[in-house]
DNA sequence: TATTGAATAT
DNA sequence: AATATTCAAT
């Protein structure tokens, strides 16, 4: 009976995973337009379709009793995966939010188990786990072993509720205290973690590049509690400074300009960045990847482009659209971003 | 007043 | 160099 049962269940939810894989088939066709705009996209739910049908289709036998899961206790990797595309599959077909959680949601992907990586990532990874609450939490001495387990797991789960949560709220003593107690204090400084940028450069590509992007929008798109305008703002106001066209500053000697950057909804970033490296397929866009490229989020480590540290967290250009082609083999991919075409303040297309 | 960008200050 | 704070303009 219970054996019946089981199998009856477990031929249900392996038909589901059948009818699953086809719903991603079906999203990958209509991505598939956009493959240079959405690589990552592209890759993702290619993996994530591969990764079903490893799963679904062998194990008949063994599995009746084992793990008759699909969707649920899956193993490690496939279960995130599989989560986050059935949430969206849930949300319908935004675009944008897709994409930010295939942002978010890659970035997780190489701080885990991208096996390529030393010193630097290692540094990579430490952070990520810190940045599980973005802020600068003073607990630098745990073991990362033990937590990363168990803190990657719930990160993956409830991410985002975890991040915007008020950092003093949850146990640490936040900046709240110690502006509190001593009323003429600077505020404490923020720290602008790899993760809280990225949100920073996504909240900025949504909204169509730094020039139109005002910190408020910004720090809304971001929805990071805790964080303040002032924040923001200061932090868009560095962002730009090192952004803008690479001149005095740079003595960069023989430097040759070999850096492909991808305009993304206004927004240049060194192709690695953009496509994470790691793409299957022809997701590429246009193969001049120099394949020894690494990228400051994933799982790169590219030397720094132009000017920037190598630390920086700012490893994007901005250049306003012109053709002065001084830069040998850019790749040019235009996004059309929502906020691209509703902003009074558009005048960041000015050429020269 | 609220927001912003630039200039300063730390 | 990276944030915070101040200031003037909108």
């Amino acid at each position: 009976m219970i054996k019946k049962l089981s199998n009856m269940n477990y031929n249900q939810k392996r038909e589901r995973c059948g009818q699953y894989i086809e719903a991603l088939e079906e999203e990958r066709r209509k991505i598939h337009v956009f493959q240079r705009e959405l690589p990552l996209c592209l890759d993702l739910v290619t993996q994530a379709i591969e990764a079903c049908k490893r799963e679904v289709p062998e194990t008949t036998v063994e599995n009746a009793y084992g793990q008759p899961e699909c969707s649920e206790q899956t193993t490690g990797e496939c279960g995130p995966v599989l989560e986050q595309f059935l949430t969206i599959k849930d949300s319908s077909t935004s675009n944008e939010e897709e994409q930010e959680e295939e942002d978010d949601e890659l970035d997780d992907e190489h701080g885990n188990h991208d096996p390529d990586k030393d010193s630097e990532d290692k540094n990579m990874k430490s952070d990520w786990l810190k940045s599980v609450q973005l802020w600068n939490q003073p607990d630098p001495l745990l073991l990362k072993e033990e937590r990363s387990q168990r803190e990657m797991m719930e990160t993956v789960v409830n991410r985002d509720e975890s991040m915007r949560k008020d950092p003093a709220t949850s146990g640490g003593d936040g900046r709240k205290r110690e502006a509190e107690k001593d009323g003429g204090g600077r505020k404490q400084r923020r720290c602008w973690s790899s993760q809280l940028h990225r949100r920073f450069l996504n909240a900025l590509q949504h909204l169509g590049g730094p020039h139109v992007a005002t910190p408020k929008q910004i720090r809304e798109l971001m929805k990071v509690d805790g964080l303040t305008n002032d924040e923001v703002k200061s932090h868009l106001q560095k962002y730009r400074l090192h952004t803008r066209r690479p001149s005095q500053p740079a003595p960069n000697s023989g430097n040759s300009q070999t850096q492909h950057f991808v305009v993304v909804g206004g927004l240049w970033v060194p192709q690695s960045d953009y496509s994470t490296g790691k793409t299957t397929g022809g997701a590429t866009a246009s193969g001049t990847t120099t394949t020894t490229n690494t990228g400051i989020y994933g799982a790169m480590a590219a030397p720094p482009p132009p000017q920037w540290p190598s630390h920086s967290n700012f490893r994007s250009s901005i250049i306003v659209e012109e053709g002065s082609g001084s830069h040998s083999e850019e790749v040019v991919v235009r996004c059309s971003s929502p906020a691209m075409s509703s902003s009074t303040r558009n005048h960041y297309v000015k050429k020269n």
